[in-house]
DNA sequence: TTACAATTGTGTCCATATTACACTTTGATT
DNA sequence: AATCAAAGTGTAATATGGACACAATTGTAA
């Protein structure tokens, strides 16, 4: 919680430099070795969570401005964020920040604004990555996707959103680049679409399907020193990963 | 073009009743007979044309307020509006509304204020609909998708953006409820596929797989009179359309 | 050293979906 | 009655997706 001299000097450093009424929400999640995390915020002194979130400055893009929110709130840099849908609901943040009502005027408190949010989400190895809280939070963390605490505002909803928009996104373009180390084995790739989708694929048909997207390309040499059978390595084929991103995997029609 | 006097009254009325710095742009495509069109509006003087958008009163939920937008631009009423994408380049509106810059200060020009703007796109029978321009158009009128005049603003990326997404949209989700009359023959359906995809589709083929999809029902009486043998008629089955909107068609994995 | 367990690689069958393609039926027009 | 234009229908070849089993490799434990 902020004190009254904190809370008016943010507001009012919010009002000069920030648009008004339009906030950015960013769901970042993150994969290692078969789990599926995300990224959370704890507000101090108080427990409750919340997603990385923050405001678009008055000249600033939107791309840039949603990641230099996440790198803010959350030290994490070089994300490729996708928006995925606007929430509106004029009354989502009113019945938070009520605890700051006895010391700030309501129209001069500019979180009892009404907030537009837009919401981004992305996915990224949590293992190379350095969650950093910033001043607000008490801290950063990447937490369990089916174990989640509380989260503030419609924060859930838009997790939830998020989680659906990825979901769909499989089934039409490549995903797993920046998130694979840079060799890695089918049966691994196998697993961050089993914890995306949140269910078994078969070994086999999960191979020859993956194999015929044509974006792998098999290193000559196995990896070695695991218990068992060596596994084959591949990589990525950038092109044609990029040119599947553009294209799409199927038409459909 | 508006008087100072309009103007000034306009800007006076939107800063007290709008959200600051958002607006909202529908992209309405209209089908009939093989004919796909967007409805567009004609500045008064001018020419130009724009598609319909408007702004978000201060507690106005948003989806609300892209039907009441819509409604007060051009007419249509009762349409089901998808938001698809938020642009938000910081100089989208900067290059218009200069016009103005004689008449009125820049800081009290609520329309050389900056402007994100949320995309939503529709999909309707065109001749079901009475397009009716406000008081700012010319006119209001269906354009060919083929044949477009010059749009203001960044409104051809916002289009092109749309139909991107309803294109995407014809591979998970049924498509045609209220946009077909209540019975259609198969060719009639196919046709607005062939429209939205621009390219042609193989009659057998296309009704095998639209059959495949269990939305359809085909009633015991063919359409009489017309020159040729007489189609089959056919109508949603709404139950089973609403069912596919939800699921979705494939989930692909 | 040998047997075992765990993991990975690979191939095949079958059902279904997709594509390409041609003939028949119907109803109005002449 | 012949013709034309549009609509109905089927089939064969191919591709794809899903289920499934066995062989190969490697470290570990007996």
């Amino acid at each position: 919680m902020l004190t009254e001299k904190e809370l008016k000097e943010y507001c009012d450093n919010a009002r000069k430099n920030y648009l008004a009424h339009f906030s950015i929400d960013c769901v970042v999640f993150g994969f290692h070795e078969g789990l599926m995390k995300v990224l959370l915020l704890e507000v101090k002194d108080e427990g409750e969570c919340y997603l990385p979130g923050g405001f678009l400055l008055k000249k600033e893009p939107i791309e840039m401005a949603a990641n230099r929110i996440l790198k803010e709130r959350t030290g994490l840099d070089e994300i490729f964020l996708q928006q995925f849908h606007v929430f509106g609901d004029p009354d989502r943040s009113k019945q938070h920040f009520d605890m700051y009502k006895d010391m700030i005027a309501p129209e001069e408190n500019w979180f009892t604004n009404r907030f537009l949010t837009l919401g981004y989400y992305a996915l990224v190895d949590f293992c190379e990555t350095n969650p950093a809280p910033d001043q607000f939070a008490a801290k950063c963390f990447w937490s369990d996707l089916n174990d989640l605490p509380e989260l503030k505002l419609d924060h859930a909803l838009i997790l939830k959103t998020a989680l659906d928009a990825l979901r769909l996104q499989l089934n039409y373009q490549p995903i797993g680049y920046n998130l694979m180390p840079k060799e890695f084995t089918m049966p691994e790739l196998q697993k961050l679409y089993e914890t995306i989708l949140d269910k078994k694929l078969d070994r086999r048909n999960f191979q020859r399907r993956m194999l015929g997207f044509g974006i792998l390309t098999r290193s000559e040499q196995p990896r070695k020193g695991g218990a068992h059978k060596a596994p084959y390595l591949y990589s990525f084929d950038l092109k044609n990963y990029e040119a599947a991103l553009k294209e799409g995997f199927k038409g459909g029609w």
